[in-house]
DNA sequence: TTGGATATACGAAATTCTTCGTATACATTT
DNA sequence: AAATGTATACGAAGAATTTCGTATATCCAA
């Protein structure tokens, strides 16, 4: 379990680990240069980094290190989240649902979802 | 309408005037004060760079220069809660919804909001 | 086996953000 | 009027993050 939190950078690299479990610097650098402009060795450095936080751990048994992500998508997202909410949304956490909800388009199907959870917050509160 | 997008310590700063209208340095300051050690030419710097971004506007007709938001609370938290779904929660609004309903206790009040938002959505569509 | 492609390591420049010291001017009090 | 308090301006140090050049090793194909 890792405190470190992870830059905006160190961000982008971790979805890409959280999407596509274990895989080479060069497949991951492959979909970030998709996104923005950025060197091969500018990726590798961030994922060095990376390991050395204890963001990411890596096989080196071969020459090419095959990363993977070493904290949590779901743990670093609350995380994130909580951070988010306090500093943007003064720490009220329904403004921000009802503005995400208001803004996007959300499907029948996910509103549904929203609105059994609600159902179940409602039972057990 | 600016484009300029905040950095933490500003948003700190923007969450100040937000709150409380158009006010002096020094009232940000002892505000900001509360909530970490900082210096007062710390925060009369970060208000001068923030007036230059066009990210606030002040009165300086008088000595004691007075600061005003110059960008919306709700757009700017638009654009960050876009920025922050996309950065974090790989676009899906919906997931962000899901982790921030269910990590946090909503009163009956809030949950019937949302309830009434969901419908309105259900309507429309 | 030699040349080209591709890998990691490493150092350091470049950029952005944060912090604060110091200079200077105006206001207030004594 | 002098001393003290409080303002802004400005420059630049410090810290964190991002970027990439270069060195070097390994693999593979001709």
């Amino acid at each position: 379990m890792s405190n470190s939190k992870p830059t905006e950078s160190e961000l982008e690299i971790l979805q890409i680990l959280w999407e596509h479990g274990p895989v080479p610097v060069r497949f991951v650098h492959e979909i970030l240069a998709t996104q923005k402009a950025v060197g091969y060795t500018t990726t590798l450095k961030l994922m060095q980094i990376m390991a050395e936080k204890g963001l990411v751990n890596r096989d080196t048994t071969n020459r090419t290190h095959i990363y993977v992500a070493a904290i949590s998508e779901e743990q670093t997202q609350q995380q994130l989240l909580d951070k988010f909410v306090a500093g943007t949304f003064r720490g009220s956490a329904m403004k921000l649902v009802m503005q995400a909800l208001g803004n996007n388009t959300a499907s029948k199907e996910e509103l549904d979802q929203i609105k059994a959870l609600i159902q179940k917050i409602e039972n057990e509160g």
